[in-house]
Order: C-alpha cells, then structure tokens, then sequence
DNA sequence: TTGTGAAGCAATGTCGACAATATATGCCTC
DNA sequence: GAGGCATATATTGTCGACATTGCTTCACAA
C-alpha cells in the first residue's frame, strides 16, 4: 500500500543516496525506521541495543546516529547518548519557514537555470500526473508532490539548496505527515499551484516564481497547522 | 592581529560550541585549519597522517572528518577518503544564493519574534561599533558584522535556520574571505544597511526588513564578484 | 607500443576491548 | 524522613588490530 510511494522514493533518490558500505545501509534503514514511526519519537537511542538489533558493529550505529543527527532526525549530548527529536508544532511551523525561504529561492533559480528540456520534461510529468490523479487517490498525490519539489529543487542547480531540502528538511517533512497521519490533502488545489509555478519558470519570471513558490508552502502550512487544531 | 577576531568569535560562539569530548576539540581545531588555509583547499585528508599529526585515534579523526563533511567543508568518497572543498566563483554565488534566501527569513522572523530587550541591544551593540569603526581598521567592522549577523539569525528564533546558517554556510563564507584575502570591505555603506535593517525589525516590519535584508547580502555577494574578478 | 590482468600495497571500513563519564543506588548524617 | 555524599553500574568515548576495498605497478600478450 505505502510499497508504492516508497518504490518511488527510491527511484527519486537513487542517484545520489546508494548504500556502498555498511554504515550506509544502517544509517538508510535508521532514517527509515525514525521517519515512519518504527523507532517512536523521543525514545533514546542505545548504540549497544541498536548495535545487536541491526547485527552491526557499535562503531557503524556510532556513525549512522552521527548522520542521522547532522539531518536532525536525532540529537545527542556528550557522554549521555542520543534520541530521536520530539514532534512539536512549534517544530513543524520553523521546518515550513525554512522550506518557504529555501524552496522560494529554489523557483527562483530553477527560472533562472533549468534548461528547457527539463522544464518541458517537468510539464509532461505535471500532465501525467493530472491523469492519474484526477479519479485516482491521494498517495499519488503524495509521490507527484515529491517528484515536482524535487525537480524544483535540483532544477536550482545549487549543491547547498539541494542537499539542505533534500538531505535534510524532507525527511523531517516526512516524518511529521506519516507520525501526525495527514496523508495527502488538498489534491486538486495544490494541483493548480504547481501548474502555476511551473508556467512561471516556463517564462522565466523569477519573480513570480519565487513568490508562488512561497504561497504554495505558506498554504500548506495553513492547511497541516489546521488539521493539527481540529484533529 | 587576527587574535583580536578570533576571540571575539569565541566568544560568540561559545554558548553552543564548547568542546567536551576529544572529538570536539579535533573537529574544532580541523575546521580552524581549514577555514583559514592551513590546510589548503582541495588537499586529501588522511586519516592516518591527521591520527599521528594531532595525537589522537583514527575512529577521533573519522567522526571529525564526517562532521567536517557534514558542513561541506570535506567531501567524503567511501572506500576512498576525504578531500576539502575546493573554492570556485561559482561556489561562492551559491553560497550567497542560499545566505540570501535564509537570512532574509531570519530578518522577518526577527522582526517577529525578537523581544523590545533584544532590539534595543542590537541598536546599543551598533551604536558601539560605529565608534570604533569610523577611525578605526576593517577588522573590527568584520567583527561587528559577525556580530550583528548572529544576532538577526539567533533572533528568529528558529532552530534551523540558526544550525544551517551557524554551524554550516558561515564557515563556508569565511573560508572563502580568508583565502581569497578579503578582510572587510563595504565599511561604511554596509553599516549603514545595518542600521536600516535593526530599524525595520525595530519598526515590526517583516517584509521591509527581509528585503533589506536580501539587498544586503546581495550587494556584499555583487562586491566580492567585483573583486574576483579584477584581482 | 599499447592494453589487459594479476599481485602488492596503502588507505578506509569494521570490530571488540578498555577507559572515562553520567546516572542510579544505597548509606550516612542531620 | 530528607538531603547529600560515595559507591556501583551501565553507557558512551577512545583505542589498536584486523578485514576489505581501491589504486598502482609490473608483467605478459597482442
């Protein structure tokens, strides 16, 4: 059911993110545990029981929790040991401010940057979404909202902004809609956003497409800061 | 001559970044070497040679190395080893690209959320630097700017924001001014888009003080582009 | 001469054991 | 009974050795 998105995901990201050796594959399958809930929020991560867990050494968990902290999935403190971060609203609020200011950026260079073919190759990727979506349900939503931010992203052509969201920031954006269960809303509308933000690079207005870039994450923290009033 | 700035980075630093651990301390004193060339650009970092020349383990050296990596100041190959980063204009605008996006948020969330206290220190701390600006040398203005930076980035109040801009881009820029040799330029013009800047956010005037903010770095960013390429 | 492959070497990846530190337990004092 | 100090224990920090990988060199054949 969720196989897909993650199918997905993997494809996305095989690129860059493929695990040589074996502190890869822990830190991946860690990440992975974390973000879905596997491993609960806040609990404290033990490097001898994580170590007899994954069957690793205590020097590989060592380093997966490490990365693991530097995508502030995990914090951890001199000589006591590490945990997983809490979720807080306060948390989701700062984590949008930020993707706001980067992904805002992102358009704006995607407009400046991206190639033709690619922002071609990006129209018929918003098509072929359309077509599915438009009967269909909301985890293709789901991985089409991945697949548009991610070619904004990388359209940017700009290593920091890149491994910033990517690396980093959407994972923590994952971690918080599987833990607080909103699983694709607001299909259509946010739809029409991408539309929108896509003609603009097509025109190559910066301007404008940073500023729907930024109105598109503005609303969608709108949207999850209200499920998370009501629900 | 320089021990003057450095301490006063210290000082700056040293609520968040003192060092328990041996691993703090090599990563601290590798990433000094670094920024200010002692250990040049794009040269291999080994991990035996560093173990002997600062008396401690390779597993110290390694988890140093991947927190160096983690701030891009290394790039990391598995199976193969760590270089430094190598400069290039290109980097550099990048590097700009992303300070633009993330400061100007953290100008308007100070705007927000920095209490009447903070504010009024600022505009103190301001005050102070321009007297020991306006006859004095460039290095106090570096460190005024150090300053007044660290002050708007803790000011928004954002966790993110604060870690990426702290302990990643800043690093980075120095690196660059360090080894590309330019000391504090912009003297008087930019100390006078700080003044604009603490009135905005003294004003409570979010859009204002992230644009001026935006012109700000880009203006610094345009300065230092001259300079590349006449010298 | 050039290209292919095997062997040697040097560096990184991984491991288990030891040292140092923080938390928990229990005793003693007030 | 409460609070503080010392010990005990468990966890993290550090280390040296071994395993594995990638690069280099040299030989051999086309």
């Amino acid at each position: 059911m969720s196989t897909l998105l993650h199918k997905r995901l993997r494809i996305v990201l095989s690129k860059s993110e493929q695990a040589i050796t074996n502190a890869d594959r822990t830190f991946f399958q860690l990440r992975k545990d974390i973000v879905e809930g596997v491993i609960p929020a806040g609990s404290k991560l033990s490097e001898m029981e994580l170590s007899t867990k994954y069957e690793v050494s205590r020097a590989v968990i060592r380093e997966a929790i490490n990365r693991l902290a530097t995508c502030h999935l995990v914090e951890r403190k001199a000589n006591v040991g590490a945990r997983v971060v809490a979720l807080s609203p306060e948390g989701l609020i700062q984590l949008y401010q930020v993707r706001e200011a980067l992904e805002g950026m992102a358009a704006r260079l995607a407009a400046r940057y991206m190639s033709d073919d690619e922002i071609a190759n990006m129209q018929a990727l918003l098509d072929s979404h359309f077509d599915k979506v438009k009967d269909s349900h909301s985890y293709y939503q789901e991985a089409g909202d991945v697949d548009f931010h991610y070619r904004i992203v990388t359209g940017s052509k700009n290593e920091h902004l890149i491994s910033v969201l990517i690396d980093g920031l959407y994972h923590l954006v994952r971690m918080y809609r599987v833990q607080l269960g909103m699983a694709g809303p607001r299909v259509s509308t946010a739809f029409d956003e991408h539309r929108h933000i896509v003609n603009a690079i097509a025109n190559r207005d910066e301007e404008l497409a940073e500023m729907l870039m930024r109105r598109h994450i503005l609303y969608s923290k709108n949207n999850i800061e209200k499920k998370l009033n009501h629900g």
